[in-house]
DNA sequence: TGTACATCAGTGAACGCGCGTTCACTGATGTAC
DNA sequence: TGTACATCAGTGAACGCGCGTTCACTGATGTAC
């Protein structure tokens, strides 16, 4: 059957943000046929809308950072000014990010594969990696703009750390007390003037 | 053929050995028959050793902590009383550990992939983590033991998130500045008296 | 306006492949007599 | 001391299964005339 005109971008666009989901959650040992499946579709089809699974997975690693933003934006968008990498660390750092790997940060559930994805895949990331930090670093002091992304770059990766080991930890205690040792180290590390 | 008598547990000892290169290097996708192979074995021979392959994880995890305790050990056996942090934060972010996953932290490489392991593993994990944060506590300022355990937990999560990022870079003046800010930062944060 | 044809998103069978696991077998050595 | 048998680490074919990818096909709608 035909569709509408707009409906294989609608498809598409369902594809990804899916795709995107179960990456985070999964890993790349996400199966086009189940991922379809999800979405009411059988596996043939997926190669209308991308060459492989492979550009998909970059796809969905790009879409998942462009969500990220989205959220810190929204997050701080009300904030008064100077608390803007306060109320960044205090999300990141939540129990509810923590929850919610599905919809949360690429870095802290992909990293660590990325060594073993495609070069595709890997400049996609990096290029994420550094939007991330320059974006992170205008809310940072420092003395240079280099410090700045020195400093967000460090407190980038230590979030990202300190949440995929909280994930880690079966006991929900321990859980939400590194999290918060955590949000408390970090603020007072990155988020003070000194 | 028949072996000699110690023979069963030094193959055996081979094998997990292997795995728990192998498994950081690459995550539990390792396949059996290739692992075996690399031992000059054949895949049938594994189940004389190991009931699955998720027990073989399982005592590969607690192998790659052990190691790293060893490592550990070693590197601050003649340190300076006091520099033992120091010692352990250099290390842990040196370039040496950042270009060698699979003889490196487990945290750094399996964090991410144990939500998805079995219990069994999860809690072999878990244990091996707790372990690490105590270990590492005595070393930590603080008013208190619980104080000194919770800054551990960050510190062993902050680095290992870093060194998970600094992996996932392609660029190598960027991953060599990653960890050496987070060296500066994460020595000022702990290892500092304040 | 009506008809014949083209389009193409989506279907589902089929492919080759690698996986974890099982199992009948091998054969050098230890053991019983 | 010599012989027959038991042991069991390791072998390699075979299993069922899920995977990524291909491909001939479907059929509702757009388009040409």
């Amino acid at each position: 059957m035909r569709y509408p005109a707009e409906h294989k971008e609608e498809t598409r666009e369902r594809i990804v943000h899916a795709a995107s989901r179960r990456f985070r959650r999964s890993g790349a040992n996400v199966g086009i046929a189940e991922l379809m499946k999800s979405l009411k579709l059988t596996h043939g089809g997926f190669y209308r809308h991308f060459k492989s699974k492979d550009a998909l997975f970059a796809e969905a690693v790009e879409k998942a950072f462009s969500e990220m933003r989205a959220k810190v934006r929204a997050a701080i968008a009300n904030a008064a000014p100077g608390q803007e990498l306060r109320i960044i660390i205090e999300n990141y750092l939540s129990e509810a990010h923590c929850a919610d790997p599905a919809g949360g940060c690429p870095i802290a559930t992909l990293s660590q594969e990325m060594a073993r994805h495609s070069p595709a895949v890997r400049k996609t990331f990096d290029r994420a990696i550094q939007n991330s930090i320059v974006a992170l670093s205008q809310y940072i002091s420092g003395s240079s703009d280099e410090e700045r992304k020195r400093k967000a770059g460090v407190l980038v990766s230590a979030m990202a750390g300190t949440l995929a080991l909280a994930r880690a930890i079966s006991d929900e205690r321990q859980r939400r007390e590194i999290l918060a040792a955590a949000r408390r180290v970090y603020m007072e590390t990155f988020a003070h003037d000194r």
